[in-house]
DNA sequence: CCCTGATTCGC
DNA sequence: GCGAATCAGG
């Protein structure tokens, strides 16, 4: 693949749009992220600015690392279509993670169906909650259980972080909770 | 471990 | 000009 006048324009497009290399690559296909920065950077935008007055990259430290080095590892390719990224569409926050405060400006979502959760997936969702891996926003990935724990408000909180099924948001215990079949919870006067 | 952009340099 | 390899960091 080359960089026709297309694929530059979708380039510079999306990266306007702070889209990462690695999304960008994803779309024009045929590319690396690499191949995006690199491009990124012949064109001269590798700032996101684009214009303005004169933001003047400061001169950067060169180490001069002495070359010849060897290559002690090799790259393994990984093939993984990712079509969603987690940014783009954050989970409602579930039954827990809400106590009655709610941080300024940021309202949480409506929780449509947050009530009535079977019993059972309740139960291992408590189960879980004891030995989730309590990670942090920037530990969360696409595989990754992404069921917060605890008050946002406070200390207290974190993602579950569990390994995720195929595809899923959560963990097992966590999608049994999130995903509640639309029977079994029928009738229930609130 | 996963990801991000930045840089270098052989092609 | 191109982009893999590598670096540096969250």
């Amino acid at each position: 693949m080359s960089w026709t006048e297309e694929r530059v324009e979708t380039l510079k497009k999306m990266w306007g749009e702070g889209q990462s290399a690695s999304q960008i690559a994803k779309e024009l296909g045929g590319v690396t992220r690499n191949a995006v920065i690199g491009k990124v950077h012949r064109l001269g935008l590798s700032n996101r600015a684009g214009s303005g007055g004169g933001a003047k990259a400061p001169a950067k430290e060169k180490p001069v690392k002495a070359e010849a080095a060897p290559k002690p590892k090799a790259e393994v390719k990984q093939p993984k279509p990712e079509p969603a990224t987690v940014s783009a569409n954050p989970p409602p926050t579930p039954i827990s993670a809400r106590k009655q405060i709610i941080p300024a400006g940021q309202p949480l979502p409506p929780q449509p169906s947050a009530n009535e959760i079977s019993p059972e997936a309740l139960a291992s969702v408590r189960e879980v909650e004891k030995k989730a891996k309590k990670i942090s926003l920037m530990e969360l990935t696409e595989r990754t259980c992404k069921w917060p724990i605890g008050d946002p408000a406070t200390e207290e909180f974190w993602f579950c972080g569990l390994g995720v099924q195929q595809g899923k948001p959560y963990c097992e215990a966590h999608v049994g909770v999130a995903f509640q079949p639309m029977s079994s919870r029928r009738d229930r006067k609130r």
